[in-house]
DNA sequence: TCTCTTAGTGGGATAAAGTGGGACATCGAA
DNA sequence: TTCGATGTCCCACTTTATCCCACTAAGAGA
């Protein structure tokens, strides 16, 4: 389970360092792809394959699918970790992300949530003002 | 599979690099057509083949899948990879997708799409705004 | 406390990718 | 036939990527 949020840079050549805690889990494969709310995901080589199984079979006849597997499927790259543990993030998804020097990883259960600093704090604090409905929500579904 | 965004350039002699990742899948030979959104599809050869079968087979007393099947068919030319790794894109397909010097090379499972990059910023943009249903569809094919 | 290991980061050397252009062949029109 | 235009093959340059090694800081263990 990748859970855990780290600080850490991205060098001049756009290369990532995983946090240590996460790489026995993540394996030697991973693929980053453009996720959602300005951030990227980034997925162990066996989940992202369950993921585009999905993908891959819908039809590309419908426009909005067409859009759905383009975002995913085009906005994705595999990469290996390197042998001090770093992963290279292709400029069009630093662009998307709008990642800068420091960035953020966050473990996610089964993925790794790629920020930039700022939005991740401002994202945080954001959640943590309305941490009361959330708690509700929790409440609704029976977790706490 | 064929993933990732690239931008490369279409010089003056009508010839397009593939990107190195996409080039040992792709193999010698493949064959370019119309696509859909304004931009080009861009086929290896075997992935070609089956789907021409399936348009050959359409039912032919529908209008609209002679319509399709003429679309992809007829506007499709094969072309040999060359030893820098690069195509030729003929005129009328340039022109059909609005081609100019820098090209957008973008990696969708099984096909490779060729966009104007210009083209291809808008339709990015346009995707990402609609995120909310996006992030519905993921969650309906149990993605997310 | 001192040493040894590991995590995170930075930089240099080399290889490869991407691109541009010249030389020659081919084709069609004048 | 001659000229110009287009296409094909080959080579060369520039930039980027990849590999490898090194440094620092922090922590574990004796």
């Amino acid at each position: 389970m990748l859970i855990g949020e780290y600080l850490h840079t991205l060098d001049s050549k756009k290369r990532l360092s995983l946090p240590a805690k996460f790489r026995k889990e993540v394996g030697k494969k991973v693929v980053i792809t453009r996720g959602l709310d300005a951030c990227l995901f980034m997925f162990p080589e066996k989940t992202w394959n369950k993921i585009a199984d999905k993908l891959v079979n819908l039809p590309f006849g419908q426009a909005d699918t067409r859009g759905l597997s383009r975002f995913l499927l085009a906005g994705a790259v595999e990469t290996e970790v390197d042998g001090a543990g770093r992963i290279l993030v292709p400029d069009f998804l630093k662009d998307f992300a709008d990642l800068r020097s420091r960035v953020v990883l966050a473990g996610v259960s089964d993925r790794i949530e790629i920020w930039n600093e700022k939005t991740w704090e401002e994202y945080k604090r954001r959640i943590e003002k309305s941490a009361d409905q959330m708690a509700e929500k929790l409440g609704d579904l029976g977790i706490l």
